[in-house]
DNA sequence: ATGCATGAGGC
DNA sequence: CCTCATGCATA
């Protein structure tokens, strides 16, 4: 009785807080339901399975450290329990699936798995309570041969649950860290404000880590989408792309593509028509929203204006020809005043040809910018990206797209950590800023970052040089006795320890 | 997220 | 030759 409710997958109620999960307020992490650390102490009093903390940090996101299904398989059994509990598939409301389709997770296990999920939404033995699962139970069933009937080739790889407390492991976002070394941006530390960022990052920023069907950077797809697409999209390309990954989730992911396509598509079809038969789960099951899927036709009520979502359906169409806007464009825009609120324009099909048109355009000048403006820009654009869906790869391939020049994911990164010195913050400001109108005020975002990856450097780098032990310590003492060390101060210093000279004054 | 590499531009 | 902005490669 007194058990309270584990926030570990706060599902929304139906009616009521669908709009939540693309809350972009502070508690993110509680929108999408992902548990905080003030939530231990409730989590001890529920039946969830493993899910405590530990005091291990991850760096990359909240998902770093956990295979493809960890990450999948809760959130799969809570969404199960919760139709379930709802009465099944024809009873629950269409604000559900609302809901429900912003779990890019479900949707694909539904898809590869639906009849093992109905098992375990209707079957009778399959008596499961909310947080009450068993391991080795559920997952296996709902993840292993025994649920695919015929014995599929997927594999779970030792415990599917293994640990997941690793999940809550994420530390608050910091900032500048200690460690930084560049030390030419007098920010103070950025700090608490994107927890709950970080955590959703987890869900749909960072998901690149884990993704099983992820083809990192070169499907020009919002992640979710990416996700939801790669398993039907099995083009020589993604193929190929998948073959120089060398994330462990690779085999997963061969594996499913063994699996027959036909067979995920009639397992997802057969749900899905038998809730639609029943005039529910149709709203955004679109194939615009889920490239794919363009079988199941959404009714005319469809909350997407029908001309605009046929716009684009970006997912699908490849790559644009379009190289962008040309260079002169860069800084051609007056932020200052942009960032004060959002555009009223729809940018639906426009984010490639109309570059000019958001916002009103100024001189290149870059802008009169306090510190705290920069600070709180850059924390802006990392919640805004984040709750959009983008990483900051995407980001920086986007400005490359929408005005001709591209940067890294390295300089986006150090621009929301404030990393960059106060004048190239400045300078990156203004295109960031209009990236971020664009999309936020864009009904498909993800138009801005299909990606124009034709050109490859193929210029081979210098490896890598790792410096370590005696030789770093060396360098560094020499760096102590003599911080600018003239060239025949570096050529001796070089001999003496074996490095080229480059190394050494680099 | 960050260490090291690279190349442009300025002195 | 140095500084700076930026990116690759990798932790």
């Amino acid at each position: 009785m007194g058990k309270k409710k584990c926030p570990f997958i706060a599902i929304p109620h139906p009616s009521a807080d669908a709009p939540s999960l693309l809350d972009t307020g502070d508690d993110d992490a509680e929108d999408l339901g992902l548990m905080r650390r003030s939530d231990e102490e409730e989590h001890q009093n529920c039946n969830c399975p493993d899910l405590h903390f530990s005091d291990n940090i991850t760096r990359n996101g909240l998902f770093a450290g956990f295979s493809p299904l960890e990450c999948f398989s809760y959130p799969i059994l809570h969404w199960c329990v919760r139709i379930r509990e709802a009465g099944g598939l024809e009873s629950v409301s269409t604000d559900f699936f609302q809901v429900l389709i912003l779990d890019v997770r479900f949707y694909i296990l539904f898809k590869l798995f639906g009849r093992c999920l109905k098992d375990l939404i209707y079957s009778p033995e399959n008596q499961i309570r909310p947080y009450d699962f068993s391991r080795a139970n559920h997952c296996g069933q709902l993840l292993g041969h025994e649920g695919l009937g015929s014995g599929g080739p997927f594999q779970l790889p030792h415990g599917v649950l293994t640990d997941p407390s690793l999940l809550y492991n994420k530390s608050a976002y910091s900032g500048f860290t200690s460690a930084s070394a560049q030390t030419f941006f007098p920010f103070p530390s950025v700090n608490g404000d994107y927890r709950g960022s970080d955590l959703q990052a987890g869900d749909f920023g960072q998901t690149k880590h884990w993704y099983p069907f992820a083809a990192p950077e070169y499907t020009g797809q919002v992640p979710g989408a990416t996700a939801a697409t790669q398993p039907l999209n099995l083009s020589p390309p993604i193929v190929e792309t998948r073959e120089q990954i060398k994330l462990p989730a690779i085999k997963i992911e061969k594996d499913i593509d063994d699996y027959s396509t036909e067979v995920k598509i009639q397992q997802y079809q057969s749900a899905a028509s038998a809730a639609m038969s029943h005039g529910v789960f149709y709203p955004a099951w679109n194939p615009s929203f889920w490239p794919g899927i363009n079988h199941i036709t959404p009714p005319a009520s469809n909350n997407q204006n029908p001309s605009t979502s046929s716009a684009s359906s970006p997912s699908m169409s490849p790559s644009p020809p379009s190289n962008g806007l040309p260079e002169n464009s860069f800084f051609s825009v007056n932020t200052t005043q942009a960032s004060a609120g959002p555009q009223t324009q729809n940018p639906a099909s426009s984010t490639r040809s109309s570059g000019s048109s958001s916002g009103g355009c100024s001189d290149s000048e870059e802008e009169n910018l306090s510190t705290e403006e920069l600070e709180q820009f850059a924390k802006e654009l990392k919640h805004k990206r984040i709750t959009l869906g983008f990483t900051q790869a995407d980001v920086g391939h986007a400005l490359g797209n929408l005005y001709g020049k591209m940067f890294s994911q390295t300089t986006i990164c150090r621009f929301e950590a404030l990393q960059l010195s106060f004048k190239n913050m400045c300078k990156l400001k203004p295109l960031l800023q209009r990236w971020l109108n664009e999309a936020d005020t864009s009904d498909n975002p993800q138009d801005m970052y299909k990606i124009e990856r034709v050109f490859v450097d193929t210029r081979k780098r210098k490896r890598r040089t790792s410096l370590e032990g005696a030789v770093r310590s060396a360098l560094e003492t020499y760096f102590v006795k003599c911080p600018k060390p003239n060239t025949q101060e570096i050529t001796h210093i070089s001999d003496d320890l074996g490095l080229e000279r480059d190394v050494v004054r680099v």
